[in-house]
Parts: C-alpha cells; sequence; structure tokens
DNA sequence: GCAATAATATGACGAAGCGTCAAAAAATGT
DNA sequence: ACATTTTTTGACGCTTCGTCATATTATTGC
C-alpha cells in the first residue's frame, strides 16, 4: 500500500531513523524550490525540474505533498516562522507599547524586502484557485501560524490598553486595531511588489511612507505617546538598529 | 499576413463596421470569460472552453489577445472603469472633504464585495509570474486606469488642504496619504478574501472594521473634523445611502 | 541466512491546457 | 470571374501535472 510520507508528527518523541530521514528529504525539497525560485521564478517551478534536481524521481516528490501548491504552501509555512521570530522580538523590545507595535511594522516591512519571495509566495497561495487545491491539513497549518502572528501584535495592543497608552474604550476592538494595521503592512507590500510601477502612479513609496502612515494609523487611535510633528525617523532609525541591524546590514550589503 | 486583431484605437473617428464587429466580438470574449469564472472558477477557464461557448476557434480568440493572462488584465481593465466612476461619484459628493474621501474607502469596499470576481482577477493579475505575460500595452493601461483613481483621491486630498480640513504640513506627501489609504483598503480586501477564514484569525472583519481604521486613519492626519468617539457609523449611513443606495440594495437582495 | 512480505521509489503514461501555423474559407479588389 | 488579401480554423507539438503498475529496497519471521 503506498501511504503517505509525513513528517508533521509533532510528538516530543525523537524521531527514528527514517523519519529523520523523510524529514531531511522534504527539507531538500523545500530548499530545491526555493532555489528554483530564486533562480527561475515560479512559472519555471516544475515537479520534473525539482525532481531532476534532487536526483529523486517525481512520485518521490508526490509522496511528501499531494501537489505543487501544497508544497509552496509547506515553503510558506516554513518561512513563516522567520516572521514570527521577528515578531516576538519586536514584542520583547524594551520601549513604550507603542515603539514594540511600531516596530513590528519595521519588521514586517524589512522582512519581505530581504526575502521578496516568501511575500510572493504568500500572495500566490492567497489566489482562492491556488487555495483550492491546498490540503486543509496545510491550510490550517498556515493558518495556526499567522494567528500566532497576530496574538503576538494582540498582546501587545492589549497592554497598551492595560498601561493607559490606549484608551480603555478600544479594549474590545483590539482586533479591529491589529487588523487594520496588518492591512496596511499588507497592502503596502503588495502594491509595492517589486514589478508594479508605482512611481508613475503618483506614488512616492518605500519603507518610509509605510512607517509614516502607520504612526497616523495609531495616532487616530489615540496611541500614546504622540508621533512629533517632526523626526518621527529618528525612531524609525533607533527602533532598526536596536532591534534589526543584522537585518539592515543584509539589505545594504545586498543593494551595494 | 496575420495581423493582431484591435479595437483599442482611441480616436475620435467612428469606428468602421469591420471594427465594430471586432469589438462586438471582442466583448463577447470578455464576457464569456466572466460568466466561466462565475460559475466555474478561474482553473475551468480555458482558451477552449471560451472558444466553444463564442462558437469561433481559439485561433480566433488569439486574434484577439495575445494570451489566457492578456485577456484576464482586459477584463480587469473594463471593470475598473466602473471603480473609477465610484470614485468620481465619491469626489463629487456634497460634504466635507472628509466625507468625499471616506465616501470613497465605503465605495471600493461596497463595490469589491458586490463583484468578489474583480477583486479575485485583480489579485491574479498582480502576481508577478502571471504579470510577465501580459502584454505591456494591456499593463500600461491597467496602470493609467489605476492612475485615474488614484489622482482622483489625491485631488480631494489637495482640496482638503487648501480649505484647511488637513493641516498645510502634508502638502508634500499627499501621495503617501492616498497610498496608505489605498494600502489599507487593499490589503482588507485581500485578507478578507471570501475563503480565507479570518475569525479564526480572531479577526472581526467586515465593512464596518474597514470603516473605523479609515476614520481613524484620517484622524491621525488630523483631517477635519475628526470622528466622534461613539456614533461614526451614522455618517457611514448617510454616505451609503446617499451615494450607493444601488449599491447597497444589490447587496442586500443578493444576500437573502 | 533466506524466503515472504511490506514499504518505498520509479518513470512511462494519460489527460489537459497552451499557443502555433499551414491550410481552408471568406472578403475584397480588379 | 479571377486574383489577392484577410480572416478563420482546428489539428498539432509541447509542456506540465498527477497517477499507478512495476521494480527496487527494507523489514520481518523463521
Amino acid at each position: 500500500m503506498q501511504t503517505q510520507a509525513t513528517v508533521t508528527d509533532t510528538s516530543r518523541y525523537p524521531l527514528s531513523r527514517k523519519q529523520r530521514e523523510l524529514a531531511k528529504r522534504e527539507a531538500l525539497i523545500l530548499d530545491t524550490a526555493q532555489n528554483i525560485l530564486h533562480e527561475q521564478g515560479y512559472s519555471s517551478l516544475t515537479m520534473d525540474r525539482i525532481a531532476e534536481a534532487i536526483e529523486y524521481s517525481k512520485g518521490t516528490i508526490y509522496n511528501h505533498f499531494p501537489n505543487k501548491e501544497d508544497m509552496v504552501c509547506s515553503l510558506c509555512c516554513r518561512n513563516i516562522k522567520n516572521l514570527i521570530d521577528i515578531f516576538t522580538r519586536a514584542a520583547e523590545y524594551e520601549g513604550t507599547s507603542r515603539e514594540r507595535f511600531s516596530a513590528m511594522g519595521i519588521g514586517y516591512s524589512l522582512y519581505h524586502q530581504i526575502n521578496p519571495l516568501d511575500a510572493q509566495n504568500i500572495q500566490i497561495i492567497k489566489i482562492n484557485s491556488i487555495r483550492e487545491k491546498i490540503s486543509l491539513e496545510k491550510l490550517s497549518e498556515i493558518e495556526s501560524l499567522e494567528q500566532r502572528i497576530t496574538e503576538i501584535a494582540n498582546r501587545v495592543v492589549q497592554e497598551a490598553i492595560q498601561c493607559g497608552d490606549l484608551p480603555k474604550e478600544v479594549s474590545d476592538i483590539t482586533d479591529s486595531i491589529v487588523f487594520g494595521y496588518w492591512s496596511m503592512l499588507y497592502g503596502s507590500l503588495l502594491l509595492e511588489q517589486s514589478d508594479i510601477p508605482l512611481e508613475n502612479l503618483g506614488f512616492n513609496p518605500g519603507v518610509k511612507t509605510l512607517w509614516l502612515n502607520c504612526q497616523k494609523f495609531m495616532d487616530g487611535y489615540n496611541w500614546l505617546p504622540h508621533s512629533p510633528d517632526i523626526g518621527s525617523e529618528s525612531l524609525f532609525n533607533k527602533i532598526s538598529s536596536d532591534l534589526y541591524s543584522n537585518e539592515v546590514d543584509m539589505l545594504n550589503k545586498r543593494n551595494k
């Protein structure tokens, strides 16, 4: 009988040799997929090409993933963990609640600038006609990972209310605040997507614009302390260097 | 010689019989494509199916569109005109500058709720791997249509500055304001996309959430008059019934 | 150590879709 | 009425997906 290879066993028991090998191969497949995406783009990502690259047959890949879309979703799951890490760091940042929330925006923006591929993959798996091919298990996996992120953000909002940085009245719409913030981050991300010519749309895009809009969004909710009329950039720089110096370096290096 | 059928001639001269027939058939193709999308979804949208439905051969379709993606983009171009109409109506709304800007948000949101297909198509043509197949002409067509929308929004922002509803200091970042606003609209739209289970993410989504966030965004920019602490919904209802009663009816009818 | 059995890997194959192009059909010009 | 240009057609080649009978490898029982 042909059974589905699986490494999603989350039990604490040590994996058997077999399971380890399976996990290793799964990682190999995902690595290879990412490479191809990186070097040749999504339209060149075919199961045959992956099979050739990893020196296993196509059937073996299909023992790991029910289809191509599911595989891309797995890639997203793997990579979104980096984003969780960034959000966690932001939530633990030593500063006001507002600075911590701001840090999340910077982190999100930085992360996707460094890894535009991830943004593209996320974009792809959000398309309904793609989505319907992804297994329910994988869908709920990515969903719960995203949930972890929104929970982290939500906690900061609640802390802000508790310590009086945000008015008590918003206690029952903390979700909305997170949703709005995320919408703006996500929307900006997609609108800024590499190949869409925003300049011609009359926009002056970039991280700084997003930063400003995020600040104004928080101002609107009366999140104290308010952003200064001028010079909120110094806060931006402070947070960037405090929390994301590695990421900023990486970005600078790449742009050279 | 095989030449490309074209009806994009924008000259004012009356079209010849031939051109009219061509335009008619192009519309037929797009209508049919939209039908198939509506009834069977994007994965069932194939050139062969369209050909069969319109009772022309596939080759004839390829005389109108260089490929499938270009055709979907054409569909977007055709439909985005409705959005321009909505934005125009919003810009001409008799009310404060802030109300007009708000009206744009409501209109955008309503429009995509009524036509979720359009939102999906827009989402699709924003994917790089799709985009690279679309002809440059079509890309610049949709770009300039989108530009018309942002221009309309931008004009309202400028009027707001002129009449003192927005502080003079933002004069040179009107683009950013429009960009932020649009990001939030667009981001919310995509995050709310039909099949993504937001409830489980802890969100309480919907038009009202978006409305609130838009209001807070404007508050953040100090766009006068500020939204009231409670009861900004009455303004929402007023604008909806003043400007979009047709659209609201349509939506109610459909949900019945 | 070996046969029997179970698990896994393979790649040829069918199905489906895209886009092409030589040939057929229709329209136009003379 | 015939020649020439334009348009339409659908069979065809190509690519990709995902399957599955068969081959290979691993495991178990004795």
